[in-house]
DNA sequence: ATCATATGATAGAATGATCTATCATTATAT
DNA sequence: ATATAATGATAGATCATTCTATCATATGAT
């Protein structure tokens, strides 16, 4: 009995997270109310489910970086897989960028311990990679880890902006932030990777 | 007579205006009692020199666009300098990270319609420079202008970030952003630019 | 059918921020 | 020295928001 019901609320929770989430993405200064009218749910019940308004934000950053995580540890790292580990990692993030874009904006959450440790435990596979690439000598060696793996995922939020505002097409988005990422800018003749 | 004193209140408004960017460059949430505080006047003097708080981040961004602007302005486009045109951008407008990197985390600031079209404006020149030296050869031409443009705009507010965090030193950061922007991250052996 | 639980609507307390109004004090110009 | 203008401190009006409390209603299990 216990169990049925819990579950539901389990449920109800999530459902809550995900409709912050939709209307946030469009109007990232929601008031709570929004949040309880878009849900369809009253206000009251909102801060039953939800403890604050700065709780319910830590809850959506938390479940993001959950959700990137999990996208992470899905994707092999072995030797022969590692040469696309990182253009498989955009591939798979972006179709999630929106849900993750907004949060990203919000300058409180940069400030919580919590979010910034959960996001900085998440990555670290992935700048580990850029080691080893950078040992391999598939990535240059003059840089940090840490500058790369700042531009990939600076680029990474510019082109979920760009996909959203409709400058880049969600199918090509993938190609052009690895493209740019590895390649630059320059014209190159010897750019035979396209 | 009425002369003098204008000049003053013209100082005293920038005055103002500058201790306003450099508090909300630390606490970019810092209240209108904040920055009067800050800037050593009352919480009334301070609304007799600007009109709203929604008017003061418009005037501090105007006054930043402006600043760009004339940086931009000054750096010659002529045949034999437009090479180094991008590289030029970056060492100048570096130094003012600072002062700029702040409005950009503004959310509302993106939403008014004079500073976006400012920008622009502001940006125009720097992007029929992209162009040029797309057909010219030196810049890839499978990538719009207003992509790179985009790329290089958010490299530099990565790169001020990170200055700010002390992840980069300020005098190599010019040299990492055009480096990253123009051969991105893929080790080349034919890499002698550097 | 009944009882426990969950919900919605509403009112309102508490808080915090912006902006105005007022007045005594200070600075400035002539 | 005096008149004019600018300033600071303060109080408070206004507004928006978050969060709580309450109660009548709805839902759901047994």
């Amino acid at each position: 009995m216990s169990n049925g019901r819990s579950v539901t609320k389990e449920n109800k929770l999530n459902a809550i997270l995900d409709a912050a989430t939709e209307i946030l993405v469009n109007k990232p200064t929601a008031s709570m109310n929004d949040i309880a009218d878009y849900a369809g749910i009253g206000i009251a019940t909102l801060h039953r489910y939800v403890e604050s308004r700065e709780q319910l934000f830590v809850q959506l950053a938390l479940r993001a970086i959950t959700v990137v995580g999990e996208i992470l540890d899905q994707i092999p790292t072995n030797d022969e897989h590692i040469e696309a580990y990182i253009p498989t990692v955009v591939e798979e993030l972006i179709p999630y960028g929106d849900k993750i874009h907004f949060l990203i904006q919000d300058n409180q959450l940069y400030c919580n311990e919590e979010i910034l440790k959960a996001e900085a435990k998440i990555l670290e596979p992935l700048r580990e990679v850029i080691e080893t690439l950078q040992q391999r000598g598939s990535i240059r060696q003059d840089m940090s880890s840490e500058w790369i793996l700042h531009v990939l995922y600076t680029l990474l939020i510019l082109t979920w902006g760009q996909v959203q505002t409709g400058h880049v097409a969600k199918r090509s988005a993938a190609k052009l932030v690895i493209d740019t990422l590895f390649h630059g800018v320059k014209a190159n003749a010897a750019a035979s990777s396209r």
